[in-house]
This record gives C-alpha cells, sequence and structure tokens, in this order.
DNA sequence: CAATTTCACTAACAATTGTTAGTTTTGTTT
DNA sequence: AAACAAAACTAACAATTGTTAGTGAAATTG
C-alpha cells in the first residue's frame, strides 16, 4: 500500500523532505507512476491523518457508551488505546501527530477542531469520574494534555526495543498515568 | 536575534519548509544579507539544538549534586524544570524536539547520543530513589520515556493559554507525574 | 481474438531551494 | 574629511521540487 509507505517516510524523514521520488524509489516505480494511484502528495497526508483520527474518535466512542465501566476504567482504556496505537501503528500516528501541520487548508482547520473536540470529550470522561465516580480532583484538561502526551515517549522505546516489552512497557505506563488517580 | 527569528520560524513551518527568504522576511532583510551572520541554514539548527541540550545537561548535573535532596525531590526539581522550560523557551525546545532530526552528521549522531546518556543519567536518579529512598517500585525507563514526553503537552496549552495558568499547569502536572511516585 | 482499461515509462515544465559574487550603502575609527 | 569595516543590496547559479503530457506495454474485459 502506497499510503503506508508513505507514512513510514514521512515518519522518518518529515512531509516536506520526503520527495515522490524518494516515494516512488520505496514503492518499486517511478515518481510520475504514483499518479495512477493518487491524486496527489498532499492527499496521502490527508488520507493518513484522518484515518488515524477516525480511529481514535471511533474507540472513545465506544468506550463512551460503555455504561458498565467506572470513569476510571473508561480512562484506562482509552489510555491502553492510545499506547497500543503508538506501539503498532507508529508511522501513521507519528505522522498524524508530527505532520499534521502540513496539511492544506481547509484540512488542517478541520484537523485542529478535530483534536479540540475530543481533548474535550476526554475531559468529560475524567470531570463524570470525579463527579460521581472515583477518580480524585485534579484539573481534567492538565489531566488530558499529559495523558496524551505522555504516551509519545513510545517513539523513542521503538527505536532499541531491547530494553523492555511491549507489555511491560504498558503496565509501567498504565500504573504511572492512571492508577495514580484513583481517589 | 537571529536564531530565536529562526527558532519560531523552524517551530512554526518545520525546518525543511522554512526558506532563508521567510527568515530574511521576519529579520527585515534580504535573504542574502543574512549571511553576513551566519553561516548557513544548517549552522542556525545547531545552535538552537545543542544550547538546549547544554540547559538541560547543566541543570540536571546540578541536582545530581546536591546531596541533601531525597531521590523523589530530585526527579521533582528535574520534572518542574522540564516544565518550565517548555513554558518559557517553547520555540526552541520544540525546534530541538521535533527537528533535530533534520541536523547533517555528524551532528545528528552526537545528539542522539547525548539524548541517549541524559536519559541514562535520569534512571539512575530513579534507581538510586528506588534503592535507599523514598521512589516506589518502577521500570526506570518506562518512568523516563513517560516524564520526558508528558511535558510536550505544553505545546497544546500554548496555542490557548486561557484555559487554565501556568502555575497551575505546573502543579497539576508535578501532582500527576511524580507525586504518584511516592513510596 | 479484439477492444479497452490499467499502469509504468521518458521527458519536460515552472517554481522554489540554499548559497555565492559583486557592488553599494551605512556606520565607525583614525 | 579620509579610510576602513560591517552589513545591506541586486542578480544569478545549480539543484531539486511536485506534477503533467504523451507513449507504449501489460492485463482485463467483451
Amino acid at each position: 500500500m502506497i499510503t503506508l509507505a508513505a507514512a513510514q517516510l514521512f515518519r522518518e524523514k518529515g512531509f516536506p523532505s520526503t520527495g515522490m521520488r524518494d516515494l516512488a524509489g520505496e514503492v518499486g516505480v517511478e515518481a510520475a507512476s504514483l499518479y495512477n494511484h493518487i491524486r496527489s502528495k498532499a492527499e496521502l497526508l490527508q488520507e493518513i491523518c484522518f484515518r488515524v483520527a477516525n480511529d481514535f474518535n471511533a474507540q472513545l466512542m465506544e468506550v463512551e457508551a460503555s455504561e458498565n465501566l467506572t470513569g476510571l476504567e473508561k480512562l484506562e482504556a482509552i489510555v491502553r488505546f492510545h499506547i497500543q496505537m503508538w506501539i503498532n501503528r507508529l508511522d501513521e500516528v507519528m505522522v498524524t501527530n508530527n505532520e499534521s501541520k502540513y496539511l492544506e487548508e481547509p484540512y488542517n482547520g478541520t484537523f485542529l477542531n478535530e483534536r479540540r473536540v475530543y481533548v474535550r470529550r476526554l475531559e468529560q470522561v475524567i470531570e463524570d469520574g470525579m463527579r460521581k465516580g472515583n477518580i480524585k480532583k485534579v484539573q481534567p484538561y492538565a489531566v488530558v494534555l499529559t495523558l496524551m502526551s505522555a504516551v509519545r515517549g513510545i517513539e523513542f522505546w521503538h527505536r532499541t526495543k531491547k530494553n523492555i516489552s511491549a507489555e511491560e512497557l504498558e503496565e509501567n505506563m498504565v500504573l504511572h498515568l492512571v492508577k495514580g488517580l484513583k481517589k
């Protein structure tokens, strides 16, 4: 899939300095031939970013709907999903995080807006858990910022996996980031 | 200062897509005139990245040397310094984090190596605190990854400061990230 | 087999990139 | 005022960028 090769290159070299000739080389074809399959370089970035955003949104919606979970359990499910996305789909997720600023308008605006909405919904999960659940008193916005960024550390783990296994990493992060919020 | 204008542009537009003509415009001069003051675009990035790295190293050395502090207090001092760097010198710190991959060799290699050493020294602080101090049993590497990345969330806070003050943000992050590690 | 679509190729385009050469203007020191 | 250094300017360079046009081969359809 061209999109996945693009994600890998965009992650490694950055979007602006990944040339269509680089991508073509990775796919095993001449640069001009790519245009039989894609419309533009910009479109590749759009597909990567919005697909990832969609997957995060879908999971959050699912968690919001599960009424058998406590606030803290919901938060844990979300954090675990973030961790797994960073571990299993590093290229796409990193491009979504680091290169989305190169989206052209109106896509960049739409993307930033979707992110704001996502953050707000996550804050809501925390507020609910604080009010009538088992989450201790905190500033929801600060916690969301911290959670969503902390998992970005997985980027560095990926470079030298030997240190610690994926499962250990996940458990340690959940312990550090979520269990500490228990009332 | 040209370097600071460069840091701002590199952060906003990314290093590869910041042109010398963009930078010149920001400084109020023609592109060619910049070369009376700097040697190359690449050198600007080097100056930014290694100056920030130096400042982090200096502070860590200072903390390591203060023998009146417990392990947890050392960790707190380090985390607070990270937070303040992200708040007060966002441009430079973000460029150091996000654009350092565009450093040419051998600078990129040197930079990555310095970072590895920094992480290892931070792990050592945690291990010491665990063995003979007041830090609970955790995987030091996982904690360091989490701590160093969590503060990156400040990037988003910077865009819309209204939400919460810098002091509140710092206290919430320290509470979330450090106090939870107390044995 | 014939017709048609799919897809890779070569060649080229306009625009933009970082940087240099050479010249003129500005500001400081004798 | 003369001499010198610092720093601005214009013009241009080779290289690289994403993309299009046009052509022919391969694969799929009738």
